[in-house]
DNA sequence: TGACATAAGTCGTTATAACGAGTATGTTTA
DNA sequence: TAAACATACTCGTTATAACGACTTATGTCA
């Protein structure tokens, strides 16, 4: 709908009243467009079986290589903080895309590493999710992707 | 820590890798921002006992009035699309926060309307809300937040 | 060294989310 | 007007998320 795109959140979301602030319009700004692109990318990997979060820590564990890495860093580099990594593992394992082993020098790590299945996975997925890349925010050119980025960065600071 | 702060996201995430694009360090940039700041939120509402989502839909219902509203229309309006209203108002009902009533014009509508123990709930929110919107995004100033809304309108775009 | 604290994972449990089928009501059409 | 379709919601089921307690392994320090 082009009313929705020209009109703002306000109207996105059928509010009457304004909103109280604008710190309160940004947040929630940025919870919509968060949310309605997660759906999107949670679409695209569906017919993978795979979901975001599995997706992220499968694209951690590709970027550790050999070395793999511990439940622990998994959870430091994932984009949204799952708080029991442990049976996101889990899952993964039992479906071939990583593997377990624990660590002789520090017997309480746990580190995993991504199998040729995993490897395999995200190869076939690398073109998919770069084109939905572009499709989805390509539109705003170099300039305006910057700015969002640098802005973003900017909202994050008092949140951590 | 001042380092996340200032080296950016891929720091903050530890990525060796450097972006493959504009679009994918904005994309993750921007699931990063919502997830960090949800978690705010959930902290902040936990002692009140509601989730981010069942706040949402108080607010949808105090802005209705005693109008209220059927359980698509709190649907369009959520900001985190849920796909079982019924749920949802299922809690907050037990709760005592929202009633429950079939229309007589319609009787497949059922219309949610908030109490006034909900209506007390979300002024006793009002206040920490506010200023948890303020300490968030306050020092971003009027300018970078009118921009960061443009952009992320703009943003949203192609994602719905 | 032994007591204590900390760290890294695991796992039982409860709550919530996601998917789809099912029910009741209302609208349209042949 | 009966059949077909559409709408609004409900609910059973399965999967995932969230919360904490628990186990094992390392560090710290008197």
């Amino acid at each position: 709908m082009f009313k929705d795109v020209t009109a703002g959140i306000q109207a996105e979301i059928k509010q009457v009243k304004p909103f109280s602030s604008l710190e309160e319009e940004a947040l929630l700004s940025l919870q919509r467009t968060a949310d309605q692109l997660q759906w999107r990318i949670f679409e695209l990997l569906k017919p993978y079986g795979v979901s975001p979060t599995q997706y992220n820590a499968l694209r951690i564990l590709r970027g550790a290589k050999e070395q793999g890495r511990s439940c622990s860093e998994i959870a430091d580099r994932m984009i949204n903080r799952d708080p029991d990594v442990t049976r996101l593992i889990d899952r993964l394992e039992r479906r071939g895309l990583v593997q377990r082993a624990r660590e002789k020098k520090d017997r309480r790590v746990v580190t995993a590493r991504i199998t040729s299945a995993g490897l395999e996975l995200l190869k076939e997925l690398d073109r998919p999710v770069e084109e939905f890349n572009r499709k989805m925010l390509g539109h705003l050119g170099e300039q305006k992707l910057k700015r969002l980025i640098k802005l973003l960065e900017v909202a994050r600071e008092r949140a951590v």
